[in-house]
DNA sequence: AATGAATGAGATTTCATTCAT
DNA sequence: AATGAATGAAATCTCATTCAT
């Protein structure tokens, strides 16, 4: 109908109030998440999600005004509990050795649930989300490349950086293996991922 | 929308016959890799392809049934370029230094061609695709394994198939950095890969 | 589908090429300003348009790419007809009475065939459309202006706007009778309305 | 939209019981009018309505059961509104002259406040409403004949009504130009309305 | 055979109305 | 009784594919 109206639309997800509102949109994240993850996003139907979320359309809007709102508040979910699983190793690391930092550094992905693993795709299928990734990369870049300092505080800073960009491959390998997107990996191929990772954060730090 | 209907119509893409066709497939094809690797698959539209390869959105058609076959044309295309690029490698594989097969096993992504480059994320984006791209995916790590086993013959059969996965995304990552995708990247970077990948293969042919 | 495309969208009404093609926009026009009159341009669906002018919806968004569009269409080809009456006047004009072209300007309106007519409202009706509103209404203004000074050069220019205006408003009113939307107008109010313009152009140009 | 369903549900408009109940049927009236003023009947939305009323939507439905409630309400208080003016008219009308008569009748529309005078054009917008403007129509008619019948008695009936048709249309004229609807009209088109409006009911009167 | 206009299934989004709280 | 979150029917618009020319 229209709406030739001025007001600046709706921008912004909702919070859900009554019912079993949080759980409802906890539902359609989650459902957002598996079927993005799955079709992608441009593939994937706003029809589709509120399905399986098990919620009436009309409801999925009320809660995220469009389907890329949706696709924004699965990022933000996802760069919570990116924060949250550098600061738990932030914690931990001056405690250990080199090789359990490397570890912990790989497995960060592997820790995500499901369905915010399965939005790492994300980030990287919009082409006019660059913005956003580069944004997204540069923080967990700085949250590794931090990592690395408080281990060895003599790191040049842009070695630090450099080094930060291929545990963050590395890492995004791991998850890969462990999402199963790599059929049928040998366990091995994680051995020798983790292998490689450890033999160069010592050759880094040494 | 997709409508990944079922109905069981032309099957294959049709060799073209006359005048300029070879150039016209040719032209579809370059921008059909173009719109797909900007867009993603399901955003690509079939008439921005047809008008980007100058093509009329029926001469499209008549090489290319529907838009998957498309889309399979362009994988077919890739894995050709790929087998290509492993017999040349394979080639001069036995005169050269480990370091030189880490590296020109690295260097591989890289070396392809812009539109055929723009295509490896196809692969990834499909879900429909997973055995396609499982099949593809067998055949490269069958290769790298070969070239492993080419270099040290003693080299188990499942030893070898687990480096080849991790030589596999360390050659996914370089290709990553030089398409520019990991926007602002320091040379610096890509050095690092190429140590650790060196590091790396040393460590397993030692 | 997302439509992330940088291209400036379809921006004109198309002319029809092939098939019935002109008949097809015909009837796709006259559909539009039989439901918009009878509707509204708000209440007025695509759907039912399409319906009504026997053609598919997407044959409706192929000639017009949006529902702003077609409005435009039917507008333009209102202003169309409307200088086509002015230039008929025009070409009379010297030889005639003041009353006669005083039932000249009044019956301009009437002599609209049934969908144009219809179209009137439409101008009126949408909140956004003032620029454009106030452009038809400085086009028809000036053109009643003009045949006053045509008659009558001594009249100045901001007296025979001020007239015209109310020329304007007896035609307005006139249409309004013949179309039958006053629904139980006895013949003698038509009659009154001729002879108050008869008698006020008199007035004027006396 | 509008979703004229046939259901048979609550039909009337709720008197208000308790506290500001008043009050806040006031707001969302005047509400009503002025969003419907602004976007018409259709594309106004009763969110819209409740917002600008500060009133909560549910409230709004306690007392305007749905949408066409609402704007009855509004024609109701309109007609109400224009008796009331037409009474006063009545009340002095034989004391004055003619030309007193007919600026009186030509300034009805304009004596009645912003929110009511917007809501003119809804009778006109709403095809289905045909009865309920004729009706509002046969009323002012009436009215105005009356007068004119009060002034001179040996007027006969179908002329009176006639006449009324015209002058009608006038204080519609008059009631645009103050509405600013006309957007740059000259003062001395008011005044040229005002003087065939006398000249006119001079002529009648006679 | 080649073309591109035409088609319609299906996607996104809105909003009048209901009903749990 | 009062509230406003929730609902889903219905509207707008897109695009893979067909087929008349």
């Amino acid at each position: 109908m229209d709406s030739n109206n001025a007001r600046p639309k709706k921008l912004r997800a909702i919070a859900p109030q009554r019912r079993h509102g949080k759980a409802r949109v906890e539902a359609v994240l989650a459902a957002g998440a598996a079927v993005i993850a799955e079709k992608g996003y441009a593939a994937a139907t706003m029809a589709e999600i509120a399905v399986l979320a098990k919620a009436p359309i009309g409801s999925l809007y009320r809660f995220f005004p469009n389907k890329e709102i949706l696709a924004d508040a699965l990022v933000q979910r996802y760069v919570g509990r990116v924060n949250e699983l550098f600061d738990a190793i932030q914690q931990q690391s001056p405690r250990n050795s080199n090789n359990y930092l490397a570890d912990a550094i790989l497995n960060l992905g592997v820790q995500m649930n499901d369905e915010t693993k399965a939005l790492a795709g994300l980030l990287e299928s919009r082409a006019d989300w660059s913005a956003k990734r580069q944004k997204f990369r540069e923080l967990v870049l700085g949250r590794i490349a931090g990592l690395l300092q408080q281990r060895s505080p003599a790191l040049p800073e842009s070695t630090a950086r450099d080094v930060a960009v291929i545990l963050l491959h590395n890492l995004k390998t791991m998850r890969a293996f462990k999402a199963g997107r790599e059929v049928a990996n040998s366990p091995g191929a994680a051995n020798e991922l983790r292998d490689m990772n450890r033999l160069y954060l010592a050759h880094c730090l040494r």
